[in-house]
DNA sequence: TAGTCAGCTTCCATTGAGCGGAAGCACGCT
DNA sequence: AGCGTGCTTCCGCTCAATGGAAGCTGACTA
């Protein structure tokens, strides 16, 4: 870089990236020591950095010195697809799934090797389980990850389970073999089910959310606590929830602008403080 | 910058920054030469910075050449505490609220003089409404915005008036004298109202989630179709949830990580792909 | 088939923005 | 008073960033 760095090779940006980088959900408050230990990034050069962010508010700063993720950069993390079309046409869907069943309803998508949680509905009934908005899980053992790896390209599957399979429980299906077999029921079945697999008292049930050649996968389910015996006679409804999000997807599949708003009203240029 | 720059005392972080603003609800998704146009950015300068961010998975381009804001970038986000302490705390109460009256439930902040949306729940029974997780509304046309402003300090009120008043429909309150006339109703009755003046057809009441000294406003609210006449009803339904998620706020301020998950099983480091 | 244009990609000589060690602060703890 | 930890500021050195220009690609036209 410019300047008398230590490594070479390395850009302004990708020091400003890995700074966002560094914070996680298990570390989403940092104080500027921590942040440059674990961008690894000397600390005047993190000072530096992090203050011209939280110029911006892609990061904040607490009164008491840690820096957090900022509101800006939450608002510009909301214009991703995944949020601002997928999530906007799946939660009508959701809201009516959970007002049948008020159990935890999941949207997810597959993302590398993982099951990405773009939406969650949960209320105060239902069981509590670790999952999140952003939160990503294996594939093997939660019921929309088994979905979405059941209806992958043959080539997908053999590469998914010749890595380790981690255990959660001891029904999480951690055996390449028993993995196969699972996923091949999965796909014949139309859906995939879990019990206990990711967390003791919990089962699942999920679909894919059918999608065209090339497009994201996506698939729906629904964690109830484990004494609930019924939960196949759901399958039908999450099915047609699923059937109704994918048609909505297609049928806007190239509106640029999410949503009724194309030409909004004066409104504030969204820089406020 | 380091090169022959044109404009002078411009920083790289800053214009990786005036890349993901250049995006906005409207315009989700920009091809390089727009990228360059909004960020106001040469062309070869935006193609190397945004191939840097795409790389990071900041951006993501799509198979026709469009970038759009990247998976890891709303990720990142959902590490702000509006979302991984507010949104997650806040969202069962909501549900509850839902489940009560089908109707759009709204949690915003206030930001500068705008009210942000937090969280939005609607179902597919509810009126359709312009607001959106992550949209900012002004804060005297809305029920959660009145709700903020009509408690903020009365010096941030009597600013707020001094500013421009966009109307939006013929029952917008666009005049100062009326407008803190209203407020100062809005703050003994304890509750905001509004009646078709956001959008014709739809009302609201929203109250103001008590916070301490310091800590950003909130408020919560409920947007109806007009014919609904028993709206002041739901009130004290309102009132009884914004009390219980401002106690969990309280009870769980200094909880560094939110949730239960402090120790997580050995996940995969969410750099999928 | 050739010609034009708009948008994207690559190249590379030039230079000031970025660098980070070191010194200076501001705490809290003993 | 003395020490330790963490934050902030300073500043001379240098190479990463810069962006005009040239090349490329594909769509449309004549």
């Amino acid at each position: 870089m410019a300047g008398n760095s230590g490594k070479q090779g390395q850009s302004v940006t990708g020091r400003a990236l890995a700074l966002l980088g560094a914070f996680d959900i298990t570390h989403p408050r940092l104080t500027l020591s921590e942040l440059a230990r674990r961008a690894d990034l000397p600390l005047a050069t993190t000072h530096r950095l992090a203050a011209e962010l939280e110029a911006w508010r892609a990061l904040d700063r607490d009164d008491d010195g840690y820096y957090r993720i900022g509101l800006r950069l939450w608002e510009a993390g909301l214009l991703a697809p995944v949020s601002s079309r997928l999530r906007e046409i799946a939660l009508p869907f959701m809201q009516d799934l959970y007002e049948a069943t008020r159990e935890n309803i999941h949207l997810a998508v597959r993302d590398g090797f993982d099951a990405l949680y773009v939406e969650k509905l949960s209320g105060h009934q239902s069981v509590p389980i670790i999952s999140r908005i952003g939160t990503r899980l294996p594939m093997h053992s939660t019921g929309v990850g088994k979905a979405l790896l059941a209806n992958a390209e043959e080539a997908f599957i053999k590469a998914y389970c010749e890595r380790p399979l981690p255990r959660f429980t001891r029904y999480t299906i951690a055996e390449r073999g028993r993995l196969l077999r699972e996923l091949r029921n999965t796909a014949e079945r139309g859906y995939a089910r879990t019990t206990e697999e990711m967390t003791l008292g919990s089962c699942s049930v999920a679909v894919p959310v059918p999608s065209e050649q090339g497009a994201p996968a996506i698939s729906l389910g629904i964690v109830v606590h484990s004494v609930r015996a019924d939960l196949p006679k759901l399958v039908p409804t999450l099915r047609n929830a699923a059937n109704a999000i994918a048609r909505r997807l297609t049928e806007t599949a190239d509106d640029p602008a999410p949503g009724f708003l194309h030409d909004l009203p004066p409104l504030s240029t969204g820089n406020g403080r």
